[in-house]
Order: C-alpha cells, then sequence, then structure tokens
DNA sequence: ATTTCGGATGTAAACGTTTACATGACGTTT
DNA sequence: AAACGTCATGTAAACGTTTACATCCGAAAT
C-alpha cells in the first residue's frame, strides 16, 4: 500500500507538504505542487479513507437503512421501488457535497438483537442516519438519537426523538377525496382503508373524514380494511359488491394503489364498468399505475424528494447539532388518470397544497416545512464545518 | 466521544482488555468481563469504525458503482430496476459476511475528471469495487484493478483486466428463439435489434444468428435497428409494416423487452394479432412484461444472482487476490406467456442451458462457471480472514 | 522451597492521515 | 543594521483502535 510517506519521500518533502498538495488548500510552492503531483501520480497514491477519518474527526459518511420486504409477487415488489426511489435522492444529494453514503437493508420481521447490532455497526461507520420508517422501534431510534444525528423518513410524521421528513399525506388523501366529490360530483363513497393501525393508513383515513365532515351532502356508504395488497384490494372489491350489489357507490377510495388494482381486477370479473359504474382512486402512483385499463388516478408520493430532503436535514444536523428536532412534510402530487372518471387519455399533475388541517400531526417543536421550497443544494450544511 | 480508553477507566482496566471482551475472543475473567460490559453499556460505547479500519489494516467495506440513467418515461424507467436489484443481491450477501456496502451512482454521460475523481476517492474508503458494465472506460478499470480488487457485473462478458460476473446472454438469446422455431414451428422471422455495437445487443444478435445456421429452412426476413426504448420498438414495428405488408413475419425477435412493448403498440394500432397473426418475444423480463395483452414471452436476467455472485467474487478476490481474472457465466430463464403463441395463461419459467458456443466469449483465462452452481454463501471467503 | 507453566491482564507500538506550531529564508521597513 | 513580516516547509502530536509482547500471579510439579 502507497502511504503519503512513500510520496513525501519520492519528492524529497515532508509528509505535511504532501498533505497541502493534496488538498490544495494551503500554499504550496508551484515548483513544489509539480514534484509532489509526479510523485503521486507515479505511484499511484490514493489516500487511505479510514486515517483521514480518523484524523479529522469525521467520516464524510452517511447510513441509510431500508426496509427489505421479501414479496415474491410482481405487482407488490412494485412497492420495492419506494426506497429505490429515496435512495437516489439521497445518493444524488449526498455526492453533491462529496460525502459517501453506506446503505443497509432490515428485515422487517426480525428486528431482533443481531439486527439492532447491525444499526450499531452502523452507527459506528456513520457521521449520521436515515431510517426508514416504521419498522425500528422508537426506543432503539431515540437511543440512536442520543448519540448521533438521525433523520426518519416516513410516509407521515410520528417520531419524536429524531427530525422527521414525511410525504404530507393527509392533504394528498383530502384532495384526491376533494376532487372526486368536487369535480366529478360524487356524492357516494366507499372506502378500501388500509390496516386500522398503519400509520398512513390512519392519515389518509383521517383525511377522508375530514373531507366528508366538509361536505354533509356526502356519504360513506361503507368501509373495509384490506392489509395494502392486491389480493385484499380484490376481496375488498367483491365484498363491496356482494353488500352493495344493487347500490354502488359511486366511487371507491382505496389507501393505496395495489389496493385500487385489486378492487379493478374484482370489477372487471363482475363486468362493473370503472369509471363508467364506479370511480376508483388509490394513493401512491405506483409505477404500474398507469398501465391499468383505466389508467389509475392516484395520488403522487415525492419518494425520491424525501430522500433528498432527508439527506440535507441529517447534513444539516450533522453540521449544527443539537437543535430541537423538527417535521418537515412534503407536498404530494395529484395524478389524474382516468379511473376517476377524468376523460380517457387525461395525464393531469397538480402538486396538493397543504391544508392546515394536516398540521395538527406535527411534532409541536416543528418549525415545519420552512425549507421545503429551497432548492436542494442547501450548500451551507456539513461543508464548512469540515475543518472545525 | 466515547472512546476506548473511556470505558478501559471505568471499568478499572486496559484499553486491551476492552478491545478483547467487545470481541469476545481471547480468554478474559468472567467478572472483569461483566464489569467492561456495564462500562459499555454504561456509557453506550460504540467502535469507531475508522480507528478499527485503519488499526486493523481491513475497512471491510466494498464498493458498489452503478450507472445513473436520467430517463422520464415511467416504462423506460422500469430499467432502474436493473441495479436495484443488483444492489439487493450484494446487499444480502455482504450483509451475512458483516461487511458494508457504499454505493454510488455515476452519470454515463459525464465519465469525465470528477467521475473518475469519485472513483478514486471510492477505491481509498473500501476494500474492493464492484462495477456495472460498460460506462467506465476499459482503462480506467484497469488501473483500478491494479491496485485493489474489482469485480465487473455485466450483461455480458468483455473486460479482460478484472474479474466479470455476466448473464449468459447468448445461451439465453438461443433458447428463446430456438423455442419459436422448434416449438411453435416459426420459419420467418424479423428481428428488432438494439444498437450495433451495444455488448448485450451484439450477444444477442450472434445467438440469433447462430440458431438460425442451424435452422436452413427459416428465414430471417428483415432486421431494424432499435435503441432499446418502446418509442424504437413501435418505429421498428411500423417500419416492419411498412415493408411487409403483405407477407407479415411469424414472428419479431426483439433485442429487449421495451422495445417488444413498442412493437405491441404498433401492432395493435394497425389491428395485427398477437400472437394471432405474428408472435412477439422481448428479452430482459422487466417488470411489466407481465401486465401487457398479452403477457409478454421473453428472457429473464438474473439480476439480483448477478449482485450475488459478484460480490462473492469480490469477497474471494480480497481474501485471495493476485489469481488470474475470471468469467462467471450466470444462467437465464426462459418465461413462457403467451406472446409468443402459447396459450393464453401460460407462466413457465425453464432455466436456460449454457451453450457450448457462448463459451466463444469468455476471457481464455477464464475458468468459467465453475463456481456457479454453489450456494450463495461461499463461507469461505472473507469471514475468517477478517479477525486475522 | 524452587521451578515451571498457563491464564489474565497491562504496555506500547503500530496503522496513515491532518494540522497546530515551529523553523528558516528572504524581503521590506525602520 | 536591526526588526519585522510573509511565505514555504518541516516536526510531531493527535485521532481510536488492535495486537505482539511483556508482566504478573497463583497453582501444580519438582
Amino acid at each position: 500500500m502507497v502511504t503519503l510517506y512513500d510520496v513525501a519521500r519520492l519528492a524529497g518533502v515532508s509528509t505535511a507538504t504532501v498533505s497541502r498538495v493534496v488538498h490544495g488548500q494551503d500554499r504550496v510552492r508551484e515548483e513544489t505542487r509539480i514534484r509532489v503531483r509526479q510523485a503521486i501520480e507515479q505511484l499511484g497514491y490514493v489516500p487511505d479513507g479510514a486515517a483521514q477519518s480518523l484524523s479529522r474527526r469525521r467520516k464524510d459518511v452517511i447510513g441509510l437503512v431500508c426496509k427489505e420486504r421479501e414479496v415474491d409477487d410482481a405487482l407488490e415488489n412494485a412497492g420495492l421501488l419506494y426506497y429505490d426511489q429515496v435512495l437516489r435522492g439521497v445518493e444524488e444529494h449526498i455526492r453533491y457535497h462529496d460525502w459517501s453514503l453506506l446503505i443497509t437493508f432490515l428485515q422487517s420481521d426480525d428486528m431482533g438483537e443481531p439486527e439492532v447490532t447491525r444499526l450499531h455497526a452502523l452507527s459506528g461507520k456513520t457521521d449520521g442516519i436515515l431510517i426508514g420508517e416504521g419498522f425500528v422501534a422508537s426506543s432503539i431510534i431515540e437511543r440512536l438519537a442520543a448519540r448521533m444525528p438521525v433523520v426518519v423518513i416516513a410516509g407521515t410524521p410520528g417520531e419524536r426523538a429524531a427530525d422527521v421528513v414525511a410525504a404530507d399525506n393527509f392533504s394528498g388523501s383530502a384532495a384526491i377525496v376533494t376532487h372526486l366529490i368536487a369535480e366529478h360530483g360524487i356524492r357516494r363513497l366507499f372506502h378500501v382503508d388500509g390496516p386500522a393501525d398503519a400509520p398512513d393508513a390512519v392519515e389518509r383515513r383521517l383525511a377522508l373524514h375530514h373531507v366528508l365532515r366538509g361536505n354533509p351532502q356526502c356519504q360513506l356508504i361503507g368501509s373495509v380494511h384490506g392489509i395494502f395488497s392486491v389480493r385484499s384490494g380484490e376481496h375488498a372489491g367483491e365484498e363491496l359488491l356482494v353488500r352493495h350489489r344493487g347500490d354502488l357507490p359511486e366511487a371507491v377510495v382505496c389507501a393505496n394503489d395495489q389496493m385500487a388494482i385489486g378492487v379493478l381486477r374484482a370489477f372487471s370479473k363482475a363486468g362493473v364498468a370503472v369509471p363508467g359504474d364506479v370511480a376508483v382512486v388509490g394513493f401512491d402512483d405506483i409505477y404500474p399505475a398507469s398501465l391499468f385499463d383505466p389508467p389509475l388516478t392516484t395520488i403522487h408520493q415525492p419518494t425520491r424528494m424525501l430522500g433528498e430532503r432527508g439527506c440535507a436535514r441529517l447534513l444539516d444536523r450533522i453540521a449544527s447539532p443539537g437543535l430541537p428536532p423538527t417535521v418537515e412534510l412534503l407536498p404530494t402530487v395529484l395524478v389524474l388518470r382516468s379511473s376517476c372518471g377524468c376523460p380517457p387519455g387525461t395525464l393531469t399533475r397538480r402538486p396538493v397544497e397543504a391544508l392546515a388541517a394536516s398540521r395538527m400531526y406535527r411534532a409541536p417543536a416543528g418549525q415545519g416545512n420552512h425549507n421545503a421550497r429551497k432548492p436542494a443544494r442547501s450548500t451551507s450544511a456539513a461543508r464548512p464545518a469540515a475543518r472545525g
């Protein structure tokens, strides 16, 4: 292995000078610089990251913890794209700051000792951690956050101990329901809900009820809980047809796209026309949502931006620790296709404005999303402090 | 920051003892062990990764370099899944060995100085590098490989300086064409080829011609080059219809799924029935291939396994450097749906056997895929040495 | 009682950087 | 000519581990 000493010797200077040349910060005589450059080139010297990290008290690495789902069905696998997109957002941002990204997947089921150990090991190799929502117990996050900056990337605000960057599910859900009511004149709704206690399902449900309260002329004729899978959506659709054979709802609001697709499937089998007889809408805008017949109207999750903003927030925290945790809510997008009753061929994307009601769910300390509209490159962050 | 010294002081022992307790290898008196454990717990001590890496001469980290494509169209984006799957394979394997994964995306277009610098920096932070095929110049890979273990993950064998783990595109392409000829009695084929010099397109094309040579009763009535996009496939389909209006081919063999989908689209517009009038097959088995009407018959790429085997190979190389580079060819899978003429509802997965001809493309030094059938956990590799 | 041995623990030298501080040379100011 | 800057460079002390080696202790063997 080629070290600074080797280069220094060959160039006839001290290691300090070589270091200065490598980082181009302190002044070095042009002639010396060239000599050192040549030595570096000749030996193929590359600085050792471990030694650098140890010497600066900074690793310039963040960790990203994703949830591993083990699903076989291709459609459910579409959910994979969630973390893949988050990852890209994070990577792009971190790359811009010349840091590195360490990534690990945790199995959602066995959050036992081994997984916690992995998390600890990760914390020893990074300056901060970005962690997906829901599969790591709050108590563990708290312990982690006590030692180093931690930002939770979520579909929904929840964590109190750490910073949170979440999608504004509440406003999104409200927007899509409002679209049905206000623009398609729908009055009789059916809800294919998610699991009772899934955080995103909760928020979307609350928003649905919030809108209904504001529109007394509308009526929720029924609701069924699914588990976010296509199959459970299909069951829900069948159940609906049994319960309301004679008096179909005008629209079915589903807590995610997979279930909406299941409902579509059930309706198609039963010969119920969408959106002719019933409108159907989903949530998440998973990739294949646009491929079905009819193409699905849904709410787009800002996954990539979740990663980007989460990363930005983490770098901020690393640069200036000790500030109270905040919650940042990212806007969703209403994606109008034709399953809601919009004309075939429609493809409209409407940014969803944050509803005042969505703020109810924020941490009290939250400064909110004052940052959300800034360009991604906050620059300020970790860079200057790097030499502190 | 809590260090070994803090723990040692609190427990009234030396740092050596603490280290021993942490790693549970050397013998420590039970009583002492407990005392140290308590101190660790009390202080919340986590070993510093940088210091560990420096002291052992080993980082226990590998780097994964992926290609970033900037495409907007959702369907093209399906290609994203390639690296996402590779990543999962790598991560699972590396995790099993208690190493970490550093990941970076390189923009395919600007392989200029900054990208090379990023690559260098990465090499300083890892013990070995796993790199996607095609977007990093061979010269750069060679330089890198001279300094540290490098494994190239490819759709096709090519690199000479480094180890390669590739998909057996040749045998896959041969298999799907053979299926058309042998099982559907097809005689007149049309080829929607990829870019003339794209490595995977080349290999698939060679295999097509190889099979045709073996079946003189068959005839390639025409071929068009596309650029792997849906749109280019659609153009190719239209071009085909113009050229062969009266004498349609019996099958269209496409160099990838996106183009096959484009062809499907063109045919659907023109009222040509698939597979009634013409069979259409693709390549890659991208996720939505199963969602189209008719569901696409295609060749499945072992993406996840590419990651897994690539990682295994890299760990082997790290554990025992200096061996000549090898090429490992991974088997593909023939996925029969109904666009080839198989009855509706068909879903058959047939592992594709390696053709002798596919070996032509291997590096001479290659030991071949003697490893390919071993279970993924080669165990041997880095584990034992990690403590050495 | 002395030697021998083995187990438990301590000592201190790496590992490869960065950087505060010291040094020395040279030019400018007084 | 002395004093003082400034600039280029060297010196050496961190950074937090691991680990070869040394030491110490008590028990078993002589």
